[in-house]
DNA sequence: GCGAAATATTTTAGGCTTAAAATAATTGAG
DNA sequence: CTCAATTATTTTAAGCCTAAAATATTTCGC
């Protein structure tokens, strides 16, 4: 059994031995890069086509609609890992569209509470299944058996890759 | 054994199930999101602290540095998986940056050529050494006998994927 | 209380991305 | 041969994204 190379810290490996383990990890990040343009690509054209809505709007829409009394604004770069700057615009629409409010806080005026409108909740849910439907027809030809091990092995390795940006 | 339940058409199955079907290829989804947006923006983070590069920039590099003898243009929209209009912009830079070259064909005047520079491929090869230590830190905690595995998950998704994309 | 550090949000500058329209060159049907 | 359809590429308009600077407000040490 080659445990020991398994378990041999990168920096004592030689060349050849780093070349190898890169090649492996750089095909794993290939294949999920892949994966998700593939799929992220064909979703973005059906919410436009059929829509007119753009992923990043439905994503906002979709975290408001678990919070019925709505969320901090801050709270949602946190969840959908994109930088605050990125959202001021994207809310902005939101509201101007009538899907959401923006409500400065009594307590700390420095904070908004962003919470979905009637027409924003319907609106989200008719998307909602529009996007479930297609998810399900794009992931159709995968055994459906595999699917909880595929969820698993994501969930480890998004863990290992937490773990290692907390490390330095 | 629940297998007719898996096989069942979409179409002939009730609310209940479809909602069931929906949220486990939901989470497969939102899984791969994480994973790729993870993964993503640290290796962006890096291209710009340590090389003050872009990924898309850097994914041009590497397809350019499997071809000595150059590549239509044309064929990097395709083999990056993005819009052609989309490249121009970041061809037009690595040529100003030397990085490469764009060269127009004359055997039909539409076509161009391009081809990594000597320049090019010295300062691709110094970035591709890191990206490929960068990977294997981000990857570190995830168990080494089972990349294979998940590779193989993963080609198999993407073959699902694009066997779906081709039916309509 | 006062002023410095911290926190929430927006603004700015620069780059990526797409879809659709425009441009330029080639091919092919008649 | 000629002109309409096709192909390769660029341009345009609109939106997403980040990092860093700016603004506004609150908190906390003293």
């Amino acid at each position: 059994m080659a445990l020991a190379k398994e378990s041999t810290p990168v920096s004592a490996r030689n060349g050849e031995d780093q070349e190898a383990e890169y090649r492996a990890q750089t095909r794993v990040w290939l294949r999920l890069l892949a994966c998700t343009t593939l799929i992220e690509g064909e979703l973005r054209r059906r919410f436009r086509d059929e829509f007119d809505f753009t992923m990043p709007r439905f994503d906002v829409l979709a975290q408001l609609d678990r919070e019925p009394s709505g969320l901090v604004l801050g709270e949602l770069p946190k969840r959908l890992m994109v930088s605050a700057g990125n959202l001021t615009p994207i809310v902005d629409r939101l509201v101007a569209d009538g899907y959401i409010t923006r409500t400065p806080s009594n307590l700390d005026r420095r904070v908004q509470i962003v919470c979905m409108t009637v027409e924003g909740r319907k609106t989200f849910r008719r998307m909602a299944k529009s996007h479930g439907a297609w998810l399900a027809e794009l992931l159709a030809d995968f055994p459906a058996d595999r699917f909880d091990g595929l969820i698993g092995e994501l969930d480890e390795l998004k863990g290992a890759v937490r773990e290692a940006l907390q490390k330095p």
